[in-house]
This record gives C-alpha cells, structure tokens and sequence, in this order.
DNA sequence: TTGTAGGCGTTATCAT
DNA sequence: ATGATAACGCCTACAA
C-alpha cells in the first residue's frame, strides 16, 4: 500500500504539501494540487485512517451501545445513526448492554477503550448519576430515548406524555368512555409519563379514572394477556384498551381473541411505538408510531455538530409520536 | 491518559518490558512483572488501541456488511457475530449496503479504508466474479448466508434444499397432497435451492409436480397475496401452500383471510426463515427455522480462527435448518 | 505557498 | 530477561 511518502515522491513535493492536499485545510496552488493527485491516482493512494488518528487523536469512529442487537427498536435507530454517519465518513462501532447495569457499563468501557470520538448511547440499567458522571470525561456520550435533565442537550428523546395522550384521545374521539390502560413498570419513565398521557386526555373531557381500569404490565407479551385477563375478572366493563406497547397491545390482541372477542368491533386496542411486528397482527395494530429512525440520525447530526464541528445542522431534541390508524380500533359501538 | 512511557518510568523498567507485560508473548521476571502491574494500576494505564494498531498493523476491528439494518434478519446476524467478536476484545464495525451493487461496493470499500482485519458481508446485489476477486485481496473476506463455489472456505451458508425439503415433507406428512408452492425470484439461488427441496420431498412420494401449482413471487407480502390469488383463480386445488419465506406466507394469510378460508382448517400455511414477527402472526406461523443467529456466531469463529489464530474452535460451514411447528399447519381435511 | 522536523503511543528487532 | 531504538503513516507547528 502506497504511502503518503512515496505521493510526495512521485509528485516531487514534500510529505506535508500531500497532506494539505488530503485535509484541503490550507492554502495549496492549483498546480501543485493537481501534481499531487494524480501522484496518488497513480499509485491507488489511499490514506491511513489508523495512522491519521494517532496523529490528529481523532478516530472518526463513534461507538453505538444499544440493549440488544435483536429487539424490534433497535435496528430503526441504528440505520438512522449509521445512515448519517456514514454519508459523512465517520464509522460506528457498535456493541450491546443486555439492559443490565454491568453488561452495560462494560459496553461503554469497551467504547472508550476503542477512543471513539463520541458514544451514543442507549441504557436502561445504569443510572442518571452514573451518566452525569461519565459525561464530564473527555469522551461526549449522547443519550438516545433517554432523558436526564442536567444532560438537556445531549439527549435526544420522545414526549411521550403526548404520546400517552394521542392514544386515549384517539379512543375518545371515537365515542370510546370506559377504557382500560396496561401501563408498563411504573419505575421507568417512559411508562409512568405515558400514563400520565393517558389520565390528561380523560380529565380534559371529563372522563373520571378508575383505578379498577388500569393494570401494570411488564411490557412484554405476557403483561398484556394477564392485564386484559385481569379486567375481564374484575367484571369492570370496557370498550377499549390502550396498551402502553405494542408487544403488551399483541399480548391483550392474543387473549381477547381466545376468549371469544371480535377485533375490533367488541374490543378496540391500542398499542404504542409501532414496531415492525405491528403491522403484521390480525388485525393490523393502530398504534402510536416511535419514530426511533428519525430520533437514530437527530442523535447522529448532534454528534457532527458538536464533535466534529458541522454547521447549519437543525437540532430537534425531543420528537412527537404520532397516531398511527390501523385497524385494531373501531369507534364505540354500544 | 498515561502512556506506556510514563509506565515504564514509575515501574523503573523500559518500554520494551511493559509492552511485553502487556502482550504476555515474552518472557518477563515475576518481579519485574508485578512491578510494572503495580504501575499500570497506580497510573490507570489504558493502552492506546491505535497506537497498537499502528504499531502491529492490526486493528482488532472486523467490519460487517449488511443489506439493510432494520431487516428482519439482521438484528439476529449482528447480535451473533457481535456476542462473539466481543467476547474476544474485538470491535465491530458495521455498514449497509441496501442490496444494490454500487452501494455494497461503497460499503465493502469504506470497511477496507477503515482497516478492517477481516470483513464479513451479507450481500445481494454483487456477483460472485467479484467477490472471488476481492478475496484475493489482503482483506480477508467471509461471507454470510451466501455460498460461493471459490469461496467454499469462506463461506457460512443454509441448507436451502433441506429447509424445502423439510417444509413440503411435514405436509406429506399430514396427509397433504395438493400443495402449491409459492417461490421466491429464481434467479437467487436460495429460492431457487428451496424449491429444489420442495420438489424432492414430492417426488419421494411419488406426487408429482404440477406446474399449475407453482407460483414465482418475490419474497415480499404481495409475492404471497398474488400467489394465492393466482392459484385461486386458475381453480386448481390445494390444501396447503409452502411460501418460500415467512414475509410471503404473510401475504397468503392475509389474503385467505380475507378470502373467506379459515386458518388452519381450510388451507395450511408453511413459511421459511422464522423471523420475529412469524410468532406474531394469526395463527402463528409454522415455518423453517433459518439459524441466522448461529451463523452470525459461527461466521465470528471463522474470523477468530483464521485471522486471530484462535485455536480449538469448532467451525461449521453450512447449516441445518429445522422444522417450527406452531399453528398455521394443520392435518388434511378431506 | 511550501518544506523541515518533531511528535502520536505502540510493537518488534537487535543487542546485551 | 531486559534495554535501546527504529519503524508504523500521518499531522502540524514552525521556518523559509
């Protein structure tokens, strides 16, 4: 492989005229320039990235941590990160958290042992301390579906207090008044601000909330089946279900049909974060789409932005989900 | 960040002995040995991973290919080879291709520019011309779900006639006769190797095959709606149908459904490859099960071993795959 | 505008 | 077993 030296041999400059032809960040004359760069078509020139980072301390990586490399999110996010880091030369690193505490901070170890120029970062398991504290090192980390006050501008999350809202609205407007919600564990953020959603979109039209309504879930399959077989043992009457996700919203759609529901016409449900498998549902699942893509190339231009000094790059923090109409809801039927 | 200097400085020793300490590939006195521990430790000593790259013209770092992130496979690919490589202090470097030439080959260059150690590609769109001359480069090449005549070494593949074999088989085996077959673009070798299977499994039970029951899709939802449709429309008769991939089979039931059919009873649905959301469809969906997470792993072991000397590892280069019984198959009703 | 020379933090080859 | 010392390929003041 040729080197930058034999470049400036063939084109008859010096080491640091090539390089300046390279970086294109200082003056060179026209015709030196072009001596250069034909020097290095002709001997298929190509830079050392490992070489150039030594030199410069920068390694145009950054490292991406998720919790898992299989869930339904994680592949939207990562094709927004490396789409838009990617189109700007940078390359990502990508490793896993598992969602639990050690795995994760092992993950970031491993990140900075790499001298990534930035991370970002996608934990459930570690806490807001741990991540104030990271954040004063030397590597900037960028929290992704993650909000952490004293960390505003490094955190690129989802409002999903109106997302909880849109979803209860949504039923409501479809004459909808006795609805039952499966939140998730309560201890997590997104699941306890998508409840409060909920219970703003009630009171707004006056619609009391009933304790008797509301299950805790798991967030996974098995909360949604155990929370609408939980309301169907209470004997309280409902007409609609809002799921605080979608795998929950499948979980409910699973026994609601083994039971003998029609979907929708004798129950609507409601799911939230519009994964792949939503779509694929009998019947297909109306949802509150996540737009995990988008929010995967808003955390990426924030590291260009601040890390590598890209301008004119618009900023959006925290996204707005969106109703989703498919057809797991119907309006109330009395 | 203290430097190997600064190390050998507090440890009293040189630069050569810390550097062996730490590569444990020379000799090195007890004593000596703890001293330089204790100094690295008292530092915080962190090697300089490019600096070692640099130094050893090796990167530890593999770079991945894919066609797209958020396809139904990959998520199990990448958790594969990434719970692998990780485990060994290796990174991952992962890019996408979007199955189009120009775009695999970009990808396939960004990996080299990055100095990759060995890069492991999932591609479509590439010929096999091509790779075979990019193997004879100094990048070592491994390719996943792909096989490649050449390239046999190199290659972590699917057992494509077997999975037909085996789909078809478990109908027979149910009292099937009538099945239609909907197939994927033949020209790809996995769809054409399936039907392959599909075939043989008739023929050792001396049912003949009907070009009638046959249908070319193209691996998509509408491949399968159109399938049915077709079949449907040429009036010939079946009891079951075997899509060559589970985003097919979707489209099948989707269509028998709303068709009238009633699932299982009336027509019995086989899919290919398992992916996440086969589980989630109604009824679930019985299918083929594409170890893709396996081969992710076992395509890292290859990297390991051949790359990285790793010994003892246990390489297997095609796969088996295996019948999933779940609820779209049922027994033949006369 | 262009060239010189000193790093960047390791590894690896010789000696000793 | 240990120590000098020359690479590794490039960047970047500083000089010219």
């Amino acid at each position: 492989m040729a080197t930058i030296y034999e470049v400036s041999k063939l084109a008859g400059v010096s080491l640091a005229t090539v390089s300046r032809v390279m970086n294109k960040n200082a003056k060179v004359s026209e015709k030196t320039r072009v001596k250069v760069e034909e020097a290095m078509k002709e001997l298929n020139y190509r830079p050392n990235s490992i070489a150039q980072s030594l030199a410069s301390s920068r390694s145009n990586s950054i490292g991406v941590l998720v919790s898992e490399l299989h869930g339904p999110f994680f592949g939207q996010m990562m094709a927004g990160i490396e789409s838009e880091l990617r189109a700007a030369g940078k390359h990502v690193i990508i490793t896993t958290g598992h969602s639990e505490e050690e795995k994760e901070k092992d993950g970031i170890e491993f990140l900075f042992s790499r001298s990534c120029d930035a991370i970002i970062i996608h934990v459930e398991a570690v806490s807001d301390e741990y991540l104030i504290e990271l954040s004063k090192g030397k590597t900037p980390i960028y929290l992704m579906i993650r909000y952490v006050d004293k960390l505003v501008d490094n955190c690129i999350s989802l409002d999903n207090e109106m997302g909880g809202y849109l979803a209860t609205k949504a039923l409501i407007d479809l004459g909808h008044k006795d609805i039952a919600y499966i939140a998730g564990p309560l201890f997590k953020t997104d699941a306890s601000t998508r409840l409060t959603g909920h219970k703003r979109a009630l009171a707004e039209q006056n619609i009391p909330f009933y304790e008797n309504l509301l299950y805790i879930g798991d967030f996974k399959e098995t909360g949604g089946t155990e929370g609408l077989k939980h309301f169907i043992n209470k004997k309280v009457s409902f007409s609609a279900i809002v799921c605080a996700n979608d795998e929950m919203a499948s979980g409910s759609m699973k026994y609601a049909r083994e039971h003998g529901f029609r979907l929708p016409e004798d129950l609507s449900i409601m799911g939230f974060d519009n994964v792949n498998f939503a779509n694929y549902l009998y019947p297909k699942l109306t949802t509150i789409d996540n737009p995990v893509y988008s929010m995967g190339r808003m955390s990426a231009k924030l590291v260009l932005q601040n890390v590598y000094k890209v301008e004119d790059l618009h900023i959006q923090h925290v996204f707005s989900p969106t109703l989703l109409s498919r057809k797991s809801v119907t309006k109330f039927q009395p």
